[in-house]
Parts: C-alpha cells; sequence; structure tokens
DNA sequence: GTCCTCCGTGAGAGCGCTCTCACGCTCATT
DNA sequence: AATGAGCGTGAGAGCGCTCTCACGGAGGAC
C-alpha cells in the first residue's frame, strides 16, 4: 500500500505517538484530547506538551469509527433554480447556521441534489447515518426527504415550516406577522383596493404570507376577493406576468402586497408600463429585503427577515436533538420588521 | 457502551453480514461494492443481491481510516460580508460546484470562517488533511490559508486569479476580457470620457477589471486619466460614494464602466440625483448580470459571467489534482459575454 | 490494623473497512 | 504429460481511536 499510494501524503502524529512522548499510555491521552476531568494536573500538561509538540490532530475517521458519531451536519438545499440566485437568502442562511455549528466543531456538510436521480442518492446517503444530524431548507410540500429520514431515525430539523404536518422541529420567521403587518401599513395609509401576489402553493412561506395578508383585511372588516389573489413563484418573471393577471381583471387595484422582493420588482415594471404612477395610484410593498428592494424606483418598503439568526437557531434546535439532550419538538418563529420606503409613502387622497 | 450511548440508532449492516448472506468472504463483497472487474459473473450478482436485500451502504469513516482518502472537499468562503450577501454569486457557484462533485461521490464541506479565530481552527482543520482537496474562493490577497494548506501538501483550486503568485491551480472568469468588450461597447456608442468605479484593490476580479478598462482605452489612443478612476468594494453605498467622488472631480462624464452591478445600481441613483439622464447623458455598464441588473432604471447593461461553469470547472481540476492524475498546474479562464441593455443605449450626440 | 471505597492509569478489545498475500483452480505452452 | 501463468477467492493484518475493565495505591471508617 505504501508502494501503491500515488500521493503519500505525510500523516501527523497519531494518540500512540504522543503517548510514546508524554511517557503514558494512549488511553490517558485520550483522556486529555476528549477533555476528561479524570487526570491528574500534571499528567495532563505533560500530555499537552506533546501534543502541541507533534502537532498532534486526532482523526476523525478513527473516532468516528468507534463513536459513531460523524461530526458533521448536512444541509439539503432543494431549490429547483429560481430563488437560490435571485437573492442572498441562502448564503446568508448558511452563514447563521454555519456559525451555529462551528463552536460546536461540528462539519457542514451541503447537498444541493438537481435531478431526482441525486435527490435519491442524497436521500440513502442520509439515512445511512453518515451526518449526525440534518437541517433541511426550503422545503416544498411534496418532498420525500423529512420522511424518509424520519423513518432512519435521524435528528432533523426544517427551515420553514413544513405544510405537510411532519412530526418536526422547524424554525420560521414570522411569515403570516410580516405579511399581516404589510398589509396593515397599506390600510392605515388610505388603500382600499389592495391586492397580492403570493407564493407558490405548496410552500410555507406561500401559504403564510396569503394567509397574513386576508388577517389585516379581516380585522379591517373587509372580505377576501378572489379577484386580488394571485400565486407567483417567487421571480421577477412570475411577479410580472402576475402583476399583468392583475390589472386586467382589476384595474381599480391602488394597492399590491408581493410576497418577495423580486416579484414586486417585476409587478412595478408592469405598473409602470400601464401608466401607474408609484406610490400615488398604486402602492406596492415586498417581502425579504434584498438588496433588490433598496435598487427599485422608487425604493421598494419591504418586510425584513433575520434570515442570519434563523441559520443559528436551526443549527442550535439540531445540536440540542443530536445530543439527546432535547428529544422535544420545537417550534421557533421570529420576528420580521417592516422597513418603510417610498414605495408605499404618502396617503392615497380618496 | 451500548448502555452508555443515548441515542442507538440502528446500525446498518456491514460487510461482514452482506458477506454471510451471499456466502462467501468480506473481501470480495469490498471487491464487488468497489467495482473491481476481478470477480466472476455469478458471485457479484449475489453479492448485489445480498446488499439490496440487506440495504448495505459502505461506512465511510471506516473505509476512510484505512485508505486514508475522507472523500469530501472542503469549500472556503472567506467573504467579510459585503458581497456573500448582497448578490447570487455564491448560490450560483456553489451549486456548479456541487455537480462538478456529486458526480464523483464526494461530499462538499462548506467552511465559512468569521472571525481570525475561526480562520486559524479552518486552517488547521485543513492542514490536518481532513480533506482531500480544497476549493479556496474569492480569495483577498492577504489571506494565509493558500500558503499553510500548499505546506501541508493538500491540493487545492482557487476560484478568481490569487493576486499573489500562489503556485496554485485556479478558474477564473475572463475578468479583463470582460471588462475590456464592456468599455468597447462605451467608446462605439461614442462616449468619450468614460470613468470605473472599480473593484477592491488586493482581489483579482478588481485589479483586472481596472486592467481591461486601461487596456480599452489605450486600444482606442486614449490615455488613463487617474481623476476618472476610483475603487469601490463592489457594494451599492461603495458605488454611490464612488459616483460622488467621481461627479465632482470630472463632471464632464459621459459614461461610467462600474466594476459590479450593485456599484452601478449606486452609482445610477447618484447621477439621477444630481440631475443625469441615462443613458443620455452619461452611459452605464455594470459587471455580473446580476437580478439587480434588471430591477434598475433604466435596465443596466452588464457583463455576464458563466459562474456554475466556473464552479464545475474548480470541481474538475480539483478531482484530477486528488487523484494524483494531473498534477500540473492549470489556469482555466472562462469567456464572458456582454448583455445590452438600456443604461448604454442610444449614440450619444457630440 | 484491616477492610472498603475511590481515583488515576494502563491493557486490550474492537469499530468496519481495504489491501496484501497465499492458495487452488483452469488453461495454454512446451 | 509436465510446467507455469493467470485468475478468482479467502485469510488476516491493521488503519487510529474510544471505552470498558482491571489494577494498584491513597485515604477514611471501623
Amino acid at each position: 500500500m505504501t508502494i501503491a499510494d500515488p500521493q503519500a501524503r505525510p500523516r501527523g502524529a497519531t494518540l500512540e505517538e504522543v503517548a510514546k512522548v508524554a511517557g503514558v499510555s494512549r488511553a490517558t491521552v485520550s483522556r486529555v484530547v476528549n477533555g476528561s476531568p479524570r487526570v491528574s494536573g500534571e499528567v495532563r500538561r505533560s500530555v499537552e506538551t506533546a501534543v502541541t509538540q507533534l502537532g498532534y490532530v486526532p482523526n476523525r475517521a478513527a473516532r468516528s469509527l468507534v463513536t459513531r458519531r460523524s461530526g458533521s451536519i448536512a444541509v439539503v438545499i432543494t431549490e429547483p433554480t429560481g430563488r437560490l440566485f435571485s437573492d442572498p437568502f441562502f448564503p446568508r442562511l448558511l452563514r447563521g447556521i454555519s456559525g451555529g455549528l462551528s463552536a460546536r466543531d461540528q462539519q457542514l456538510i451541503l447537498l444541493m441534489p438537481e435531478s431526482p436521480a441525486d435527490t435519491e442518492r442524497t436521500a440513502t446517503y442520509l439515512a445511512a447515518g453518515h451526518v449526525d444530524g440534518i437541517l433541511l431548507v426550503s422545503l416544498h410540500g411534496d418532498d420525500p426527504l423529512p420522511d424518509r429520514i424520519a423513518r432512519a431515525g435521524i435528528p432533523f430539523v426544517v427551515g420553514g415550516r413544513p405544510l405537510r404536518g411532519h412530526a418536526a422541529s422547524f424554525v420560521d420567521v414570522d411569515n403570516r406577522g410580516g405579511a399581516r403587518s404589510a398589509v396593515e401599513h397599506l390600510l392605515a395609509a388610505g388603500r382600499t383596493t389592495i391586492a397580492t401576489i403570493g407564493g407558490p402553493g405548496d410552500m410555507g412561506a406561500g401559504v403564510d404570507r396569503l394567509a397574513g395578508y386576508r388577517d389585516a383585511l379581516a380585522d379591517a372588516g373587509l372580505t377576501a376577493d378572489p379577484s386580488l389573489e394571485i400565486a407567483g413563484d417567487f421571480t421577477q418573471g412570475g411577479g410580472a406576468a402576475a402583476m399583468e393577471q392583475l390589472l386586467a381583471a382589476r384595474p381599480d387595484i391602488d394597492a399590491v402586497f408581493a410576497a418577495s422582493d423580486l416579484m414586486a420588482a417585476g409587478a412595478i415594471a408592469v405598473l409602470e408600463a400601464a401608466g401607474r404612477r408609484i406610490p400615488q395610484d398604486v402602492a406596492i410593498v415586498g417581502y425579504d429585503d434584498s438588496p433588490v428592494a433598496s435598487t427599485t424606483r422608487p425604493r421598494l418598503t419591504s418586510v425584513r427577515q433575520p434570515i442570519e439568526e434563523m441559520g443559528q437557531e436551526m443549527a442550535r434546535l439540531l445540536l440540542a436533538a443530536v445530543d439527546g439532550s432535547d428529544p422535544v419538538q420545537r417550534r421557533v418563529i421570529l420576528a420580521t420588521e417592516l422597513v418603510r420606503r417610498a414605495s408605499s409613502a404618502g396617503r392615497r387622497v380618496p
């Protein structure tokens, strides 16, 4: 094997070698490295010296083999295309997750299955127990993954409320509350005919934002009107198409709540082309507070979400579940914040 | 241990068990699983049956322990904040990398060190040989990582041309050529006083795009003018600040080449506020062709980059290096494409 | 003084896999 | 007919680590 291996990278020191240098047994070095309290101060110091001197770093594979823990967490992103490329949601979420994980010395394994075959391979990989826990992001209603890994008994946490009632912990932003506050803001500005361009009906974020929209209307004593509701796909093109339909059906619209900034940007372009002034004729509010919100003209009022925090919280929940210290299912909902900009400014003169 | 373990997750079948079911030795099962040709058809089939029946999946830790290969590749993203959150560069790159890796059954380990302490831990982790190879993304000039891992002898590939002459393979988009084509486009439209808002001077993308700008001017017989060049930080705010300085120093500007779309968006806002019409008074071209480019008004002419392809190519190069089949250093430069939109339309009347 | 407990340490098994080597068989070669 | 090459298969070592168990010595209870 020494001969056959083309690489022969220098292998680091082993426990055995550290033990020899420190003049103790392998077991004692292991105890020191893993912070066991049952080691005398003197021995501990001499082991630590040897560790530093040899630059010893534990071999994770060997450790995994016996502990049956991989020391890694999978993050699975199953997003066809749209949202993934169009807003900085994922980088921010990943950063939050990464931060939450690194403190505990867990590695983040990123899985982005594209094809159904990929998804199948991913499911097999995950169910085989190669990771200690799983973070599921951007779940659609029909995703088979949660069931598969639940059956395999691997702890997992979902980002965003899962639509089907999986017995799973999840972390979500308050989509319903955020949408409600956006629409309340429009109502307070004197708008009366408020349409919404919703998200996909198979995603929690889509469903909940629509619910929040309806909540606000109901509170104001208005009844929901199907001709004012249309589903988009979170993309700019989708937003534009939806806006056109909306405008054709209801030319009397004086406000639009779009469930994403990109869709709002698409809607703005269409409204503009139709000769509507924003915000004078039609006020518009988006969702996400993405960078796009400050490049539209007028700049876009939007609902800001604590994405990094969401990632961090997901990591925290999952690690607790992996430790077994918290077998309970938890649902964490994080608050959103309405960021007011020009697109919804000014009171309409009735 | 059986008692101490709070989880006791069902462990999958082992090689040994498959061997027993198939009536062969462990070694033979290993050969079948690893696709060795030295197994007779009959035996192979009976092993495959047993594998399927037991749902056998190899234990990666055990395999790693003996092969000294982890089966995973690290992707290190060291980006302070700005770019990471503001454009979809990273998701796209990650997707490209992921695609390039998954075909080879390599796991993608994502590392996003934030603090200097994180970076140190990351370096230690990587140098310890826990991954088979490393992909370095968004490298700044002063990053100590390349040296560290080069010294440890771990194969790595850099995304974007590294500024200091690391003896490293890299994949880059043709920043210089892309910038040149953008500026040539402005020249062809009759613009004569073309400013540039560049990227950070410690990043290859920043330096190269500036060089491309100068190339185009030189080709047109114009000499570079320091009062027309200013460095930004790839963010919208940075672009706006730069544009203000530029406008104060050279009110006669009739075109701007911004090294990122976000900076271009910032510049547009400032130009607008200063009463300049776009593109009539000042034409503007961005870089990245990000979603922002189609939300600005007018929509932004920009340089499109093959980001997914870049990620794929990085994965490909790295895997070749890991295999040892390609110890040569490679430099791959991918072509860009100018996407013409309204912000640079129309010929200026001299 | 004897017995027992407790604590720090070492010995050794074994996690699941790959890889080398040896072995026995079948065929082609002389 | 004898020899050897080649191929498919099995036996067994060992990767680096953790964990259980055993052991010896110190200290307290009787």
